[in-house]
DNA sequence: GGGGTGACGCGTC
DNA sequence: CGACGCGCCACCC
């Protein structure tokens, strides 16, 4: 029963702390191998819940957003993340700023931790 | 089982 | 900055 790759990619998706963002690099890197960025673009492009999975706050490594995010395009997109107060500009944002880094998370420290 | 697709990433020009 | 090329992968015919 183990859950598909698409599953897994959204619970990370669902651990992004508001206000943060994160990449399907760092994403594929945290389920096990950095070539897996372009199979997690896949599976949010199927994402079937918008609401339950924040797609919106995963960007590509140069920090810029999907063109064709599903829910609304890219415009739709951008929006979202401001409502986060994330700064959107030129179809991009800043990563030194605003990126997560799961591997380095309180929540993936206490969970090896054992807690 | 074989082949096409794509919200990737990185190097190169 | 933009345009390719190439490697890789999960999914879906």
């Amino acid at each position: 029963m183990d859950r598909s790759f698409d599953e897994k990619v959204y619970e990370v998706v669902r651990r992004i702390p508001r206000g943060r963002v994160t990449t399907y690099g760092q994403i594929g890197a945290l389920l096990g191998d950095r070539f897996l960025a372009r199979a997690v673009g896949n599976a949010l492009h199927r994402n079937p819940d918008g609401e339950k999975t924040p797609c919106y706050k995963v960007l590509n490594s140069r920090g810029e957003l999907a063109k064709a995010f599903v829910f609304g395009g890219e415009e739709e997109q951008a929006r979202r993340l401001r409502s986060e107060g994330i700064e959107v500009r030129n179809g991009r944002v800043d990563l030194a700023k605003y990126g997560w880094r799961p591997e380095a998370s309180a929540y993936e420290l206490e969970k090896r931790l054992g807690g």
